[in-house]
DNA sequence: CTAGTATACGGAGGGTCCCTCCACTTGAAG
DNA sequence: CTTCAAGTGGAGGGACCCTCCGTATACTAG
């Protein structure tokens, strides 16, 4: 939607029809085999769509690149949300409702995102458009509540998405464990009282 | 020290001496590879042991029996902090500097402990001495602040865990964000007031 | 000291991945 | 139909984890 999808070829002729269908197959058939199977190798999800292992890598040059593409739509998600949240509540319900949102869409995909996360563990100065949209998403929301004086100002978004998208993808914790973390977090965002 | 380190070979001989003596070269091989790298190959480990990689194989079957063998001792030192704030200071005190000190711990081996979780999510059903004893560490002092009314009984020690051990070995954040986290963290641990 | 044997060693090689390379095929412009 | 850039597929290189088994050696009994 903010980013636009389309191969851009200023110069030379438009893409193949067929390079378009293969793209297209590629992309369903990995989403659904990570939803399958949590993770995969390059050559399974090459033989789902039904091309040679070449053809994946002429349309994603790295493991990575596939991640990314299924991520984007999920990612499309999660910042409506954000969006309508703040268009539509008060401050702090907004944080309230959007970290418990992301903590539920973090949660199913956990063993996709996994996969990301190791992506970027390995490759610290990865970039990704998909990831900063979602932080931009959260930076959205929580400034908005600290400039309502309504959350600390001593953290910010990127901060918080980096303790709740671990935590998601920690296979240690059942979703109700992650849920009521996420209120004892909620409750650490309020600022600080003056005395104790 | 709670658990016996040697061999127990009941009925039979002892070890023979060139294998306690390639033990102890593989384990002091793998710290430092493990410390200088952050991961590693078998083969890189065996290499720099200075023995074969099937000698390497026979005294630890799988890589994360390296990897524990290894995790072992810094869960040592960090049991001996749980123990020694609990005996010195009021409950709060102990959480407060034991959740500090486990964080500095963590985010010192971020890149080793990275590969034990990893092994962890591929594998859920794995059992760990080493990680259970740290669980029972953090149980320890989080019960006790339990105990005395300074700490919220909705969550437990391991879910503490659960949420501090994946954001340290998350390569997203600073050692700075990490402590600011965690104040932040124990204001949510704090029993919450009835009214807002 | 010697011989016998259980124990330990080393590394070739099997299986799985990620990714590269390039000879062959095909869509589409003229 | 001709032409050829764009696209395809899969063999194979390189890295890794791990297994297998022939060889070597540390212990023990005599």
């Amino acid at each position: 939607m903010t980013i636009q999808d389309e191969r851009v070829e200023s110069p030379g002729r438009a893409q193949r029809a067929d390079a378009r269908r293969n793209h297209d197959l590629l992309l369903r058939a990995a989403r659904e085999i990570f939803d399958e199977e949590g993770d995969t190798s390059m050559e399974a999800i090459a033989k789902r769509a039904g091309v040679g292992i070449g053809t994946l890598y002429r349309h994603f040059p790295k493991r990575i690149d596939v991640v990314e593409a299924v991520y984007r739509d999920d990612v499309d998600q999660v910042v409506a949300v954000a969006e309508r949240d703040v268009a539509t509540m008060t401050p702090w319900e907004a944080v309230d409702s959007f970290l418990h949102a992301f903590v539920a869409y973090a949660f199913g995909k956990r063993r996709f995102l996994t996969e990301l996360r190791e992506a970027f563990e390995k490759n610290p100065g990865l970039k990704c458009d998909a990831r900063e949209r979602l932080e931009a998403a959260i930076r959205l929301v929580v400034e908005r509540g600290q400039g309502a004086g309504v959350v600390r100002r001593d953290v910010n978004g990127d901060e918080i998405f980096g303790l709740l998208g671990p935590m998601c993808t920690s296979a240690s914790l059942t979703r109700e464990q992650c849920d009521r973390l996420v209120g004892m977090v909620l409750d650490g965002l309020r600022p600080p009282a003056a005395t104790h």
